[in-house]
DNA sequence: TGTACATCAGTGAACGCGCGTTCACTGATGTAC
DNA sequence: TGTACATCAGTGAACGCGCGTTCACTGATGTAC
């Protein structure tokens, strides 16, 4: 099944994600997407009905590969559980930012997740990683306080990945005590997990 | 001091408040600001060089009612300490959902805080009042522990709020775990944050 | 197998839009004498 | 106190830009007979 192109439509989903990462889902266009990959700039209609389901698409694959990773951050069997939660939150946070444009993307309200349940899927799917190895490392724990671990330590890397992500205060030339810490935390991040999960 | 309109400069700024909060940072517009202020779109060159100066301002006006509503909270000396920490945390996440955009703005990165001392300032101040309750409530702290302390709530909440406003998860129709979870935190935010802080 | 036709992927020009910013201006306010 | 002038806040038209999307098209591919 190929015309012309070839696989036109993946083409382009791959270079969204370039696109994306370069400039920042509130900055790119679907012009330099259709630039990047090659085509005009009026070939994506062929494949997606608005700029808004091909970003779908990028923010799916963001998702999926977060998904990817937690779990080989989680099949290191010869790891403890401990060590295999510690590993998943260091991982989580290295791809947010590492991939910072994309993991805005994937949490920005410009995409109506619920009008894309593959999105949504791909969504649920990482976090369902973290409950698994939670409730691993909580034998017997109750489904309502195994919810509340997972928001709990989900937000704690979330909002980590915002603060490290802001250099100006992280490396602000201003010796602020925000910057200090800010610091700290970014130079030993595997010690910082480590406390901050109390263990 | 007054000129024709009064006070423009400070309408502008307020005006470009409301507009942050109703559009968001990344839709409003210059324009839209002075419309808002009922002024042609060319009056705010003459208070502001660029979009991004007022932004500057509009930004440092939402940490320094951060910190001022942090404070306040902090102030309530009838409350024990633990309570007002706690009382902190749910002003600030309640702070972050009601104010959305302009707690987007402020973390965002369109405007360079380190061109701006004063929003640094500002920012680094609202920091600092959590650095001050989690001093009082852990006496005799090493000054690194208390930084490492400070990055691991501020984070907690920074990244509760991000969460909490992904509504698409949060309200999810569909039956997951992550909306269930997620609604279970909204609709008793006080016992998360008892939970979560570990008391 | 060859031909006529239908399908459909990709093109290039054009649309209308909103934006930040510049410019020459007007007219109100402040100031020097 | 009155007048002439300088200052400067705010105006309205215009600029050039990039954007998402539409449209009529071309030409390659697939299909029926």
């Amino acid at each position: 099944m190929k015309y012309h192109h070839g696989n036109l439509k993946e083409e382009l989903i791959s270079s969204a994600c370039i696109v994306c990462e370069a400039d920042g889902h509130d900055r790119m266009s679907l012009r330099s997407i259709a630039k990047e990959a090659k085509v005009s700039q009026t070939a994506p209609y062929r494949h997606f009905k608005t700029k808004e389901s091909l970003l779908a698409e990028v923010s799916t694959r963001g998702f999926t590969e977060l998904k990817e990773i937690l779990q080989n951050a989680n099949a290191k069997k010869t790891l403890s559980t401990r060590d295999r939660f510690l590993e998943m939150g260091q991982t989580y946070i290295e791809f947010g930012l590492s991939k910072r444009n994309t993991y805005d993307l994937m949490h920005s309200p410009v995409i109506d997740k619920t009008q894309f349940p593959e999105l949504l899927n791909s969504a649920v799917g990482a976090f369902e990683e973290l409950v698994c190895v939670l409730a691993e490392l909580n034998p017997g724990i109750s489904a309502k306080d195994l919810d509340i671990k997972c928001i709990h330590y989900w937000a704690l890397v979330h909002g980590l990945v915002g603060l490290l992500r802001n250099d100006s205060l992280a490396e602000s030339e201003i010796d602020t005590k925000a910057g200090n810490a800010m610091g700290l935390v970014k130079s030993d991040l595997r010690s910082f997990l480590i406390s901050a999960l109390e263990f």
